[in-house]
DNA sequence: CCAGACGTTGTT
DNA sequence: GTCTGG
DNA sequence: CCAGACGTTGTT
DNA sequence: GTCTGG
């Protein structure tokens, strides 16, 4: 589960989303956006509508230093002094690079790390030094996408997942249901679509010419409620604010804590069905989260008809060649298929 | 001691 | 690289 | 997560 | 069937 995801925003607009509420020492209140900061080297983050594992995408995590300010939603203990963590959005890539992996690529190593099992972090030697060392992030999304399979047929519907807490009239996949402009405010802060935060771990790693990649996994849990008809795997989605600050503050929330509240937490989250237009990773471009109607979705095109026939005509040409004559039949038996 | 794993999802 | 299983 | 490859020799 | 690339 969680294999795709849209991550659309520009990094300003990320952000803004993020932003929290901050109390200064004179008791002023506004809104503080967390700070961006590139991945070293030439690793940028690109919005997509479809983002697969390995590429880079926004992730917050929190940074120790001093600064008069105490955010909101931290808990009521230590004066501002109390060095208040600082919050940093940065691309790193989907997919945590195993730390004994010797190469010059981040990929390749062969092992499927785009999700860890909450039920096992503890135990997981891959997995197991960043839990130690702090290393939780919060991985920032649109929404993620589920391909639902359907019994009795070979063909799965693919599902847009997101946070179910939209401001009135938006509609995450639509950016023209919000302003772009005066989105965002010191004093009222963010008014776009609510992301998903997804609750994260994260390691660096080098490569054999040196250069350093930070990447991450998203933790799942087992499906509950409603959501579990889609599903029985989830990523573990915080909510409020109160979560987020609690996992990424690993200087006051030990990581056993830190795993007790993901236990806790319930994904607040809303799905529609979506094309399978987002089934194939090299459409990006297209707004396909989208929701359609899956009895009416992707009926064969033209072509694709004229295809199925013209291979049933090519294959009774060529019986002398079974060979030939199996991988016909299977194409034909894939086009019916689809049909359905 | 050395060899081999080190991970997830889904499906049967 | 380091832990687990044999 | 899904889609698509899964290979060689030789030539530019 | 299984691995790699996106």
């Amino acid at each position: 589960m969680c294999g795709r995801t849209a991550c659309t925003l520009a990094p300003d607009e990320v952000c803004r989303s993020c932003s929290v509420r901050t109390v200064g020492k004179d008791g002023t209140k506004k809104y503080e956006a967390p700070q961006w900061r590139d991945h070293p080297g030439d690793h940028k983050y690109w919005p997509s509508y479809n983002v697969a594992p390995t590429r880079f995408t926004p992730v917050m995590i929190s940074e120790h230093h001093m600064k008069g300010v105490k955010r909101e939603a931290e808990k009521e203990e230590g004066e501002g002094e109390e060095l208040p963590p600082q919050l940093i959005i940065q691309p790193m890539m989907w997919g945590l690079i195993p730390n004994f992996y010797k190469a010059s690529s981040p990929t390749g190593h062969g092992y499927s790390t785009n999700n860890c099992r909450l039920e096992d972090l503890e135990e997981k030697k891959m997995f197991k030094p960043s839990l130690v060392r702090g290393q939780r992030c919060v991985v920032l999304c649109d929404g993620f996408y589920e391909w639902q399979a359907i019994k009795g047929s070979k063909t799965k519907q693919p599902y847009f997942i997101y946070a179910a807490s939209q401001p009135e009239g938006i509609k995450i996949w639509d950016r023209s249901s919000w302003d772009t402009e005066g989105v965002w405010s010191e004093e009222e802060g963010w008014k776009g679509p609510q992301l998903l935060k997804m609750a994260g771990l994260f390691s660096r790693w080098t490569s054999s010419e040196g250069k350093e990649v930070m990447s991450y996994s998203v933790v799942t849990k087992a499906a509950e409620g409603e959501f579990s008809d889609l599903h029985h795997r989830v990523p573990a989605i915080l909510n409020t604010d109160q979560e987020v600050q609690d996992w990424l503050n690993y200087g006051k929330v030990e990581y056993k804590e830190a795993l007790n509240l993901l236990a806790k937490v319930k994904a607040e989250v809303t799905w529609h069905p979506v094309s399978t237009q987002v089934n194939n990773s090299r459409n990006q471009e297209t707004d396909m989260n989208h929701p359609v109607d899956p009895k009416k979705e992707a009926p064969p095109s033209g072509s694709s008809l004229f295809m199925a026939n013209w291979l049933k005509k090519g294959s009774a040409k060529v019986k002398n060649d079974d060979d030939v004559k199996v991988k016909e039949e299977n194409k034909v038996k894939k086009e019916e298929d689809d049909e359905k």
